[in-house]
DNA sequence: CCCATATATCGACACACGTCAATGTACTGT
DNA sequence: ACAGTACATTGACGTGTGTCGATATATGGG
């Protein structure tokens, strides 16, 4: 539609736009980057020495209660920003190198 | 509190992580981005010849109706991703490329 | 075993968000 | 002036999301 009388304007699209599936995984990942809690959350592990974080470390910092902060490390997790291991009582999390890297290849 | 009868656990946290107000912004950002509708209007926006791209353009290859598109092209302008200028009838969109280098500096 | 601690899950609430139909506003050509 | 087109705004609806209190599930110590 469009078209116009007066076509002035329609002009070229481009073919290599993202797909839909590609936008939808994609939105995805920027949504559990959409909400400061997570983004401290997230900075609070990158920037660890060491590279990883107890979670008990993460609840006092933030804030936020104990449920909340398990909740956006849940969120990270799933959207493969940031993996947990267990060790004996706590968990330690760490970034995913990869995933950051994949949003910054995207942004281009 | 955590200081536990068994301090294994408490490792150092830097003091290099996100502020509250900087980690609010970014959210914003990302936010923008968080829509699988939102990236594909980005990228044909991104990736038309010339630049940029008329709104009319927009609607069809995205399957909403002109008023969604309008909204999220409004959000994703905002956000400082796109900037838009008046052209007689039309209104023609191109990105604001100082806004994704940003989140990618902001993903190192 | 039982208790204390660390973390995850559940249920519920308020709020924000994506969507569209209807309407409003701006511009163009006749 | 008028009619038609492009785009924005409004109002309303359903759905998703952040938050917390309460509860459940580990894990380790005595």
């Amino acid at each position: 539609m469009t078209r116009a009388h007066t076509p002035i304007c329609c002009a070229g699209l481009s073919d290599t736009a993202l797909s839909v599936p590609a936008s939808e995984s994609l939105a995805r990942v920027f949504a559990a980057l959409a909400d400061p809690v997570r983004l401290r959350l997230l900075s609070l592990i990158a920037t660890s020495s060491g590279g990883e974080v107890c979670a008990c470390n993460l609840v006092e910092p933030l804030g936020k209660s104990q449920p909340t902060v398990s909740h956006h490390l849940r969120v990270l997790r799933e959207a493969g920003l940031v993996i947990a291991e267990r060790r004996g009582t706590w968990m330690w999390y760490r970034t995913v190198p990869a995933g950051l890297a994949d949003l910054r290849v995207a942004l281009a």
